[in-house]
DNA sequence: AGACTGATGCAAGAAATTTGCTTTAAGCTG
DNA sequence: CAGCTTAAAGCAAATTTCTTGCATCAGTCT
């Protein structure tokens, strides 16, 4: 049975907070087990039980960091709103910290389930941004389509060719998103 | 100094060899660096040495496996050697051992360097499709277009969700990398 | 209130990782 | 080709991390 409430979520929360102080305070690869438990207040076990390995843990905790905190601008125009939602998602994610919880995230998940709950992250921000400008009477693509040309590019460039990350990028395919593109130049 | 030849590369060959056959034999779960060293025929500490940790180790294996072993098919048309391509790039990245391979290249990968690897290897067999289309008069777009609209969505879906990869899919990204795509439906 | 159950604490044992020092062998020099 | 230099590998001891069985604790249910 899950126990929601009551010392397993307390547990929970302490090693989480115990993961965010110390990576700030030590870095990343400094991180053992035995110290977040020590931070923690915690046996090293529980941790080893819980979560598996370092891995889950930075993973579960890298997805909470990867939440989006507010709901898209609303700019009164799809292009606008995605082209400004895309440069700052693409900051977030492009910046050193943005990677290093992305790589986390997709990392110590055997089953997918946090990267995908990032994907649902990405999707539902997009959703809100096409529900309003349908109500505007806007044509809009689905949100799959902006999925394939708007955030998985971006996460490709991310994840495989650090370089050529642009503001101006991001705003060309929240464009061709919206606009369509034509035939090949 | 880099010493390519001799007993440092006869190493890093058992090395491999060892990664992979115990991989097979004894799955990714049970591999331990000990247990590789044994295989290999060499110490512990060499590993430790030379690759820090099994993560890196499995990430230089991985971009071995991910490189493509034969050029792309020539069809004749570029939207035929495209789709085909995309399909059995998708087909192959997307099966349990090919996600496998993309997580552990992308995994210990501190600098970025081998999930480099992989990208280019998939500019590589693009490029090599547009330069045959651009020679017979096509009209192609740039191999970065291509990455964009093919490779990256499917390595999106991939790797944040797990589902509704079909081959129809990556035919229709390739075509509508080819034939571009129009405003919103 | 009391029983039940899953999670945590504790501690011992096993396994992995780190590290200083020695030895080996590839590449260079004369 | 013999001798020198040096990066890399071997070895072993010390350290740290990980695993595991058992006892205890704290929610949850009746």
């Amino acid at each position: 049975m899950v126990r929601p409430g009551g010392r397993s979520a307390r547990v929970q929360q302490a090693v989480h907070t115990a993961v965010r102080e110390l990576q700030a305070e030590v870095g990343r690869a400094e991180l053992t087990i035995p110290l977040l438990a020590a931070r923690a207040g915690v046996t090293p076990s529980t941790i080893y039980r819980r979560w598996g390995d370092l891995q889950e843990l930075l993973s579960d905790v890298a997805v909470e960091h990867l939440r989006p905190d507010t709901l898209p601008e609303d700019r009164g125009r799809l292009l606008d709103d995605l082209q400004s939602w895309a440069e700052q998602f693409m900051e977030e994610m492009a910046s050193p910290a943005g990677r290093a919880y992305t790589r986390d995230a997709l990392l110590g998940d055997p089953d997918g389930d946090n990267a995908g709950q990032c994907s649902d992250y990405a999707a539902d921000q997009i959703g809100t941004m096409l529900a309003r400008a349908a109500e505007r009477g806007e044509d809009v693509p689905d949100a799959e389509t902006v999925l394939d040309r708007v955030v998985a590019p971006m996460m490709y460039r991310i994840l495989f060719r650090p370089d050529g990350l642009t503001p101006a990028y991001a705003r060309r395919l929240a464009q061709e998103a919206v606009e369509g593109f034509g035939a090949p130049r």
